[in-house]
DNA sequence: GCTTTACAAAATCGCGATCGTTGTCTTACA
DNA sequence: TGTAAGACAACGATCGCGATTTTGTAAAGC
């Protein structure tokens, strides 16, 4: 299977990373970022801890780094949501909003940030230095709603993706009831724009 | 009843509190909160530090208080822009937001969390913490939407009013364009639901 | 390309000592 | 009654200092 698209080495490189990200997971269920260590982490991958620096040149490299991991793998989940709700929008922005506040729930860092004092600067890296993660992530939502809605501006669709990204990283930070209950809100909320936006007949 | 007009006490409790955050706020203009002691704080206020801990029990209790005096200071200045909009949905939502932001970018608190490294846990306390500052904001703007759309439902109004204040902090932590530019997408992306509320035809 | 070893720079920790601040109390005053 | 002023213990920063750990980089070996 030499003549798939990713070099052997891409993959190789592909496999390092996510074996590395992915061992940071499982120290993070029950240990908090500061207290782990660069070499806790490359043992825990089973690779050194040179390799470790190769790849990601310093510790807040591999947790910016990190945080991307995360969010592409929540908003993996969230897509799938998406694309189940079969492109009605009230049931669209419902289903994706509450997967994501059931998610973090249980995601290692989310809780890790907040249960914990902030000792590390972590919560500053979704807010006020939050940029990266909310560009991200409102581009892939974008891409999401706008595959299901093609006949939707746009311009619509990213505006949407950007406030709902703001959103659910609001209610995930400080909860306004359970997931359930602040989807359905959302959901009310929002509706009417994306009904609008999809030329939809308000009967 | 006591009495219409408040007694000489709670006038003089009032006026005592009031130049005391006043104070604070003017302290901090030039340092972060966690280089203002008690003392200095009740010198600029020509009082005695003993007053001030009679009034405010503690240095956390006294920034909380303060937290809460900043928001009533912002929302009396959105609640005037929402008088002012003479009632239109899209310019009601667009005038509010975009004062909101004006004034956070000048308010001596927000600048100092939004500039500082945060070394004191000021950011969680609205963010994760923000609990109380969300419930009064979302509370008076409900009041101030409610007044100006009686024929809206309170629950609609409500909901427009959180997630409203959600946005609104999470624009001032992490800006997306100026002012301008954010209440205007802001708007647009809450008059249909506005006016859905109000059951405005969408001809 | 990864591992191992080595190494300098920087951060962390333990531990007193010190100092400033917080928070409380008591007394004096209007 | 409520504020000012003084004194006070408790607590938290801060500092020095050595010891230790961790970060980040470099070399050599497989």
């Amino acid at each position: 299977m030499a003549s798939a698209r990713p070099t052997y080495q891409s993959a190789a490189k592909q496999l390092l990373r996510t074996s590395l990200l992915e061992s940071a997971r499982q120290l993070l269920r029950d240990r908090s970022w500061p207290e782990i260590t660069m070499s806790q982490l490359a043992s825990a991958a089973g690779v050194s801890r040179q390799t470790l620096y190769n790849e990601f040149g310093s510790r807040t490299g591999f947790v910016q780094a990190y945080v991307l991991y995360d969010a592409d793998r929540i908003l993996t989940v969230v897509e799938e949501a998406i694309a189940s709700a079969g492109g009605d929008p009230a049931a669209t922005i419902d289903i994706a909003f509450r997967r994501f506040l059931e998610i973090m729930e249980v995601d290692p860092l989310a809780v890790s940030v907040l249960s914990g004092t902030d000792e590390d600067g972590l919560l500053a890296l979704v807010t006020t230095r939050g940029g990266p993660v909310l560009a991200y992530a409102a581009h892939r939502l974008g891409e999401a709603i706008g595959a299901m809605w093609p006949q939707a501006a746009t311009e619509d669709v990213a505006l949407l993706a950007r406030e709902l990204v703001r959103l659910a990283l609001s209610h995930a930070m400080l909860p306004g009831g359970s997931p359930d209950e602040a989807a359905a809100r959302i959901a009310a909320l929002l509706t009417p724009f994306a009904e609008r936006a999809l030329g939809v007949d308000p009967s």
